[in-house]
DNA sequence: AATGAATGAGACTTCATTCAT
DNA sequence: TATGAATGAAGTCTCATTCAT
C-alpha cells in the first residue's frame, strides 16, 4: 500500500504529507506572522518531524511560498466562477464579493496571511499573480460595467479593485475577530450598500 | 532641580530619544514587520545603542506597544479635528477619508505597520484603542448621518466605519507601493466616489 | 526500530551528550557558581555547540536541577549502601562519614557546588530531596543508635544530621583546597574523633 | 550640616551612606549570591542612585570586598572577646561557637554571603583575614587546650577549627531557613554535646 | 520518505561602568 | 556628594538548517 503509484503521483504519501504541512502552516503563520512562525511549530501541529518540512520543500521559505500560491490558486478560481455565472457586471461585482467572502469564512486564516504579507517585498513575485488573477476579476468585471456603460467611464479601475477586495479582506477579519456568529451574507448586504451608493441613495438629488 | 523643566516635561534627554526611537523603530518595523525587525538596526538608525532601547522601553515588545500608541494617538487626533471642522455629516465623512489619506502620506510606514499588524492578539489592549478613536471617528460621523437622515436608519454603522477605514489604509498602501507620484487627492476622489454611489448613480433606477 | 535499544534507553547519543555536559558543567560551575558560570564555557569543555545545551536541557537553570539530581541521587546511594554494610550504628555512622568523605574526594567540584548552591530558594524543590535521602542517611543511623541505646535519646537528630553533613562538606572542601595530598582516612579520624568524644577523652570526669 | 567635619570623618554624609549600601548589599547578595546580585537592586534596597555605588566603591567588587571585611572584622573582635572572658579553654570554646551563633542569627544575611563566597578564588586575599582571625580563634583555643593537657596532642587543630567553624556555620544557616523561632542556645547545646562527646559518652568503655 | 539530534548564526536582554550635570 | 541617561560587552536563548540513520 505505501509504495505503490510510483510516477505520476499527485497524491500518495508525500502529496498527503504537503497537504497537512498547508494547512498546518497556514494556522500557525495566520497567528503570529511568517517571521514568527517556527517549522517546529508547523510541523508539530502536522504531526510530522521538523526535518519533513526540509524534505518536501527545502525551506521554510520554500514552504511558504508553496502555501501562498496553493491558497491564490484556489481563491482565484473560485472568483472567477463567481463572475463567469452572473449576467449582469453589477451582478458579477455582488457575487464576486459574496465568493471572496464565503472563501475568508472557510478559510480564514489564510486571509490573515494574505493581509499581513501581500505587501512585504520578500514574496513579490508570488503576490504579482494575485495581483494578476485575483484583483484581476474586480478589475474586469468593473471594466465590463463601464463599457457595458452602467459605470462612469473615468473610474480609476485597477484603484477600485484594489478598494474592493482591501474592503472585502479587512472587514473579513474584523468579522471573524468580533462578530464570528454574524452570517456573512450580513455582512455582503452592508459592503453591497456601501458600494451602489445605497447607503445614501436620497442624497443623490443634491 | 538641576535643570528647570518646561511644565509636562516632555522635553529632556530622555524624551528626545524615545522620539528618535520612534522614528527608527516605524520605519524598521514597516520593512519587514515586527518579528522580523531587530532592536539593533532599529538603535543603529536612531544613533543610539542597543542598551539604549531596553533602557527606555525595557524590551523590544515595550517599544513597540509605546510606538503604536504614541501613532494612534496622533491619527486619532488628527481625524477628530477634520471631523469637528466640517458642517454636514457627509462632508465630514470626505473629510475623514482625507485627514486618513493625508496622515497614511506623511507616514507612510505606520500604515504599513498598523495594516499588518492591528489584528494580531498580542497587541490587543493597544488595538481597542485604535478601534475605540480612530475608528470611532467613521462611525461617530455615520451615526450622525443617520440622526440627520442623511443615511439610512438601518445600517451596520460599525461595520461601514471598518469598511471605510480598511479601504483608506489599503489604498494608501497600494498607492504608495505602486503609484507613489499619484496625488492623494485623484485617490480621494475615487474612494469618495466609491461610497457615494457615484460610481453607479444611474443604475439606482434598475 | 531502527535500533534496539538496551532495556530502560540510558544508551544513545542524546545520553551520552547529557553525560557529557553533566561533567563539564559542574566543573566550570565549581570554579565560579552557577550565575558566573557560562553556557558557551560548558558546552566547550563538554565538546558540543552551545545549542546542544538547550536542546538537551532547555535551559541554563534545566541544565543545573538534571546535574543537581543526578549527582545527589549518587551521593545518596553511595551513603546508603556504606551504611547498609555496617553492624552497629557507631560504625555506620563512621563509615557515612567516610563514604561522604570519598565521594567529594571523586567528585570535589560537585562538593563545591553542592555547598554553595544548596541554600539558594531557586532550587528549594531538589534540595528537598537532598534533605530527605543524603541527610537522611545520617539521621537515620543516628536514631538507629538511639533506639539500641548507644546515643542519649534527647539528641536533635536532625540538628546533628545537618551538623555532620555540613562538617564533612566544609572539611572536604577546605582540604581540597589546602592540602590536596593529604589522605582522607586522616581526615576521616579527626572527624571521627570529633564526633565520638575523643578530643577530650579524660575530661569526661569533670 | 552637609560639608562640616571635613577632616577625620569617619562618619558624615558619605560614611552613613557607606553603611546603609554595606546593609543593601549584604541582603540582596544573600538572596542569590554575589553573581547574581545587580548593583542596581543594591542601590534601590540602599535609596541611592546607581551612580552613586560606583563613587563610593569604584566598582562592584569594591564594594563586595570592603563588605566582607566589615563583616569579617566584626566577627573576629566578637569572638575574640567571647574567648578572653572565659576561663577554662573548654569554656572558651563553647562560648566561641555560641558567639558565633549569635553573630550569625544577627547577622544572618552574612552567614549566608561567607558561606556561599568563602571558597571562590576570587577573595582570596580578603578571606585570608578570615582565615587568620576567625579560624584563628577557633584554633588558638584549641591549641589552649592542648597545652593545658585537656586535649590530645596529636589532635589536627586546624582542621579542628574548619569543622568547628563549618559546622556553626552550616547550622545556623540550616535553622534560619528550617527552624527560625528555635533559640540558639538548644543549637548551642547539640553542637556542644556533638563536640565534647557527650553525645555516646556511655559508649567509651567499648 | 521520514526522522530527530546536533549545530551555530543571530536574536533579545542584562548589567557593570562612564560621564555630563 | 550624588545622579541617571547612555553604553556595549557579554550572556541566555531561538531556530532554520544539516545529516547520519
Amino acid at each position: 500500500m505505501t509504495r505503490q503509484r510510483a510516477a505520476g503521483g499527485e497524491d500518495g504519501r508525500r502529496a498527503a504529507t504537503r497537504l497537512r504541512l498547508f494547512g498546518a502552516a497556514v494556522e500557525v503563520i495566520a497567528e503570529d506572522g511568517y517571521a514568527a512562525a517556527t517549522v517546529e511549530a508547523i510541523a508539530e501541529r502536522a504531526g510530522v518531524a521538523k526535518g519533513t518540512v526540509f524534505y518536501n520543500f527545502g525551506s521554510k521559505d520554500g514552504l511558504f511560498t508553496a502555501l501562498l500560491e496553493h491558497g491564490i490558486r484556489q481563491l482565484a478560481e473560485t472568483m472567477t466562477r463567481a463572475a463567469q455565472a452572473q449576467e449582469s457586471p453589477l451582478e458579477a461585482l455582488d457575487a464576486v464579493i459574496m465568493a471572496q467572502l464565503r472563501f475568508f469564512e472557510e478559510y480564514a486564516a489564510f486571509a490573515r496571511v494574505l493581509l499581513t504579507e501581500m505587501w512585504r517585498t520578500a514574496w513579490q513575485e508570488t503576490i504579482a499573480t494575485l495581483r494578476r488573477e485575483v484583483l484581476g476579476v474586480y478589475a474586469d468585471t468593473l471594466r465590463e460595467a463601464v463599457i457595458r456603460g452602467t459605470v462612469r467611464a473615468d473610474l480609476d479601475v485597477e484603484t477600485a479593485a484594489t478598494a474592493l477586495f482591501g474592503m472585502v479582506l479587512t472587514t473579513s477579519i474584523e468579522r471573524r475577530a468580533l462578530h464570528p456568529t454574524r452570517p456573512v451574507e450580513q455582512l455582503h448586504a452592508t459592503l453591497v450598500d456601501l458600494v451602489h451608493g445605497r447607503v445614501a441613495d436620497h442624497l443623490l438629488s443634491e
